[in-house]
DNA sequence: CGGCTGATTGAATCAGATCAACTGCTGTGG
DNA sequence: CCACAGCAGTTGATCTGATTCAATCAGCCG
């Protein structure tokens, strides 16, 4: 039956409070669907038919230059929706996407989702309201590219990290090259970054797990331009 | 009276085919204001209160780092909306906004707009529509910044120019410097890339004007990698 | 005619990428 | 159970694209 498909839909954060007869219509039309650790989901260029969202397990979205060289936009994690983009356009995906662990997806197919914006602009405004997350974290994205360098922008990634798991020992959440590819470098260049930071008495590193020494350190830095 | 107002309304493409109801309210809450080349609407940081949208004139939309460096975000010429993202999040604005001519502006409270929104899923689908596009083109915008060279955003920014312009001589529609903000990187290196592209052949400058002599050289070098 | 701003050119420097070698870890198969 | 293949990460040496600093030039306005 749908049951397992409403409650994975249930835990989507863009669905919370959508009303029972929405969700039983979503699920409806939406797909559940497995894949595995390195699974290919879209690529940038395919027409896009689906909008999908993260039940459970971790997908990364990113854009790979001919030479192999991937810049990563996000890593979603359970209960996050992501390529809307293509829902509004009709047109093709702008990155591609790929599961970094075995995940458990609903893909959602556009032209249904649409009809469901139309009748419920309360969940279109969850939507607006996603776009518009989703651009604010790209003008940061695009400011720290351009106007920060490595150890600036990874101090700044660091105090994400931070407040995102609420305390100062942190466990990275994605292996250092996406890390890497995450802040628009490499991995050697980020070796060399998180060593200087450690040289600072900044942070201190043992594999994956790193620790905040000093948070305002890090905060000085991470604004700091040259 | 809002005669003029309605007017400029009209004149917006995200307003385009809305009820004459609808652009009446939104005339009713709307601001028409006239600003000066230079003049600064809004700040990064600043809380989020109006959404704006170009009746004549030019805004630049940019971050700026501390040491004044700028990345240039988006351009906004007649007829389009922007800062649409803190509507939809009450937060602050992602970055500034600055008129680069004499420009008229409309200014929209948030507010009221959020009403209008959820009466017209209609114009709802179209305000996700456009924060769909500026994704589209902030995505694009990043792969640039992190996967390729000046000379090669370069190339991209012109073929751009060419199909906005629909012809081969084309006008530089911003001043060098700009466009080298634009482009995430400084005026002297603009200037060498500019020059490196003419030895090649492939464009002729002079001034403002340039002339695209090998639209598909420059496509090649556009999605090249090194 | 100065004086200002935008653009260009040259020389020196620097951050980061590249190339290459090496470490350590994990998992698989003999 | 150990050996070795393979991948992630680190470290060092070098190279290069881009920024920086400085000087010059062109156009424009008062």
């Amino acid at each position: 039956m749908d049951t397992d498909k409403l409650a994975a839909l249930g835990g989507i954060k863009l669905f919370e409070g959508l009303p029972q007869a929405q969700l039983q219509s979503l699920a409806g039309i939406a797909q559940l669907r497995r894949c595995k650790a390195g699974e290919t989901l879209f690529e940038a260029g395919q027409p896009g038919t689906h909008l999908f969202a993260v039940v459970s397990g971790k997908v990364r979205v990113f854009r790979a230059s001919l030479s192999g060289k991937e810049q990563v936009l996000h890593v979603f994690t359970g209960g996050e929706a992501f390529a809307e983009v293509p829902v509004f356009e009709g047109k093709t995906y702008p990155a591609s996407a790929q599961a970094l662990e075995d995940s458990e997806l609903l893909s959602i197919p556009r032209k249904g989702f649409v009809e469901l914006l139309r009748r419920d602009p309360e969940l279109a405004l969850g939507v607006m309201a996603l776009l518009s997350a989703r651009l604010r974290a790209f003008v940061g994205q695009i400011a720290q590219l351009s106007l920060k360098e490595v150890p600036e922008r990874l101090a700044g990634y660091l105090l994400l990290l931070r407040s995102a798991q609420g305390r100062d020992e942190l466990t990275l959440d994605l292996p250092k090259g996406q890390i890497a590819s995450y802040l628009g470098t490499i991995p050697e260049t980020l070796s060399r970054a998180i060593k200087k930071l450690s040289e600072q008495g900044l942070i201190e590193v043992l594999g994956s797990r790193v620790r905040i020494l000093d948070p305002e350190g890090l905060a000085r830095l991470a604004e700091a331009d040259r």
